[in-house]
RNA sequence: GGAGAGGUACCCGAGUGGCCAAAGGGAACAGACUGUAAAUCUGUCGGCAUAGCCUUCGGAGGUUCGAAUCCUCCCCUCUCCA
């Protein structure tokens, strides 16, 4: 079999922003099965799109052959990793990490195998929690130098404003974990989001001191939008991979709503179309742009929630977007009792009751400012009442803005 | 433990007795323009059936006709010293 160095499948899709080595990085792949590792912290109940890198990534190296290794975090978690950060996290308990860490752990399972066999998900809390203090500072603590570590990037800022002893660790306790992960799996390749760096560096480092074995970490370069935003974030808060929080009409939705400069990377990130195909893409200009978009959208819908999912999804945005008359059982609805409007209901109430719009006042003055649509009609007074003849087919569209969608339906 | 600085809305940050639901900026939302993009301009941006009322300036009390602002106690953060 003649496959493609999964590597280069990596750089070319954008994935390489630092490498330890890239020619031993690219021996370690040239081997029948690799070994390779991503860590996920489970500091809410779901991963959301800035964790996609990372899943995606993994899910590359299956596909090529080689062993993904996710590791849930529920050890370091209850510490908490400070790179990158500003200060100190919100502690979480036990209980509440355990409970992440299973949802997490399924949700991982689309993008990839963990069978145990092609792929797998462990635990560190499995062998951190354990862990003799004194024993552990004799054995591994003596490979850091404190020096060393306070020079680190991703501790510059926390130099300014402050920095725990817990919080201090945990590079040690992430670096113990590839140690381990060698050990057990032969685990030889780390990867991380570029704030990494510093920890899996320190990682590499352990296991040369420990095991004297070479072993390569690579990071993927921190996600933004064009804009310099961070990426994921919406009004609504973070974009969530869980149907639940983000449903997958609003995931599509946020995919097509991406910045026209970032479509190309995201395609290459976050699909796995062939390169060529996204090059062709890439070509589409002006208002073509869309097409791509849909694209993106449509594939980043079917590797998070499914095939059907996604055709559902994209039909509800076409329909809700376009002229067309399509299936929109994904556009998020409520159901509405018939008593409830019997003797009229502000319609600024519903929408604040739906969620449209965080308040009545707030959607008053959505309405004020010609923003508020009700069947593609746009609401002209304050005062306007919902009542039974509004209804078609017992449903309603609502509409905040241009873009936020919503159906009311008569129960 | 000692000395000092500070905690204001989603974030940054002004305000040191009434003109304060609290300047300014950012984020966000709506409108115009568009392509479900960006940029730009305009408006909005605590809650409430809204020319009024209610809740908010770390927490709890107090002074006052009136407190983000003054006093007391407490909590938290930072800096320097130990």
């Amino acid at each position: 079999m003649n496959r493609q160095n999964v590597y280069k499948i990596l750089k070319e899709r954008g994935f390489v922003k630092q490498v330890t080595d890239e020619d031993a990085v690219f021996d370690a792949f040239k081997k029948k099965q690799a070994t390779v590792y991503v860590g996920y912290d489970p500091t809410a109940s779901s991963l959301h799109v800035g964790n996609l890198m990372g899943l995606m990534a993994l899910a590359h190296v299956q596909r090529a052959g080689h062993l993904p290794i996710a590791v849930i975090g529920d050890g370091t978690t209850m510490i908490g990793d400070p790179s990158g950060k500003t200060e100190l996290r919100k502690m979480l308990s036990r209980e509440n990490i355990a409970a992440n860490a299973t949802k997490i752990k399924s949700q991982i399972s689309c993008y990839f195998r963990i069978d145990n066999k092609a792929g797998f998900a462990v635990h560190n809390a499995d062998w951190l929690l354990s862990l003799n203090h004194v024993d552990f500072l004799r054995e591994i603590g003596r490979h850091f130098s404190v020096n060393r570590m306070l020079t680190a990037e991703a501790y510059k800022i926390r130099m300014e404003t402050g920095l725990s002893f817990l919080e201090f660790n945990y590079q040690i306790l992430q670096a113990f974990d590839f140690l381990k992960l060698y050990q057990s799996h032969h685990c030889t390749v780390q990867m991380g989001g570029d704030d990494q760096w510093g920890n899996i560096i320190a990682g590499t480092d352990l296991v040369r001191r420990v095991e004297g074995a070479r072993v390569e970490g690579i990071t993927w370069p921190l996600l933004t939008t064009a804009n310099g935003q961070k990426m994921g974030k919406t009004a609504k808060g973070a974009v969530w991979l869980d149907g639940g929080l983000t449903s997958p009409y609003e995931y599509y939705q946020f995919w097509i709503n991406c910045d026209d400069r970032d479509v190309s990377r995201f395609l290459a990130y976050f699909t796995f179309l062939p390169m060529k195909q996204i090059g062709e893409l890439s070509k589409y200009e002006g208002a073509d742009i869309r097409e791509a978009k849909a694209v993106l959208a449509f594939e980043a819908t079917k590797i998070t929630h499914g095939e059907a999912e996604a055709l559902k999804a994209r039909a509800a945005s076409q329909s809700a977007f376009g002229d067309s008359e399509q299936d929109i059982s994904s556009i998020p609805a409520t159901h509405i009792s018939i008593e409830k409007i019997k003797d009229g209901v502000y319609l600024s109430d519903v929408f604040a009751e739906v969620g449209l719009t965080k308040s009545k006042g707030e959607a008053r003055r959505l309405i004020k400012q010609g923003g508020a649509y009700i069947n593609q009609d746009k609401i002209e007074d304050i005062e306007s009442k919902l009542d039974a003849k509004d209804f078609v087919d017992n449903s309603i569209m609502l509409r905040a803005g241009k873009k936020r969608y919503h159906r009311l339906l008569l129960a």
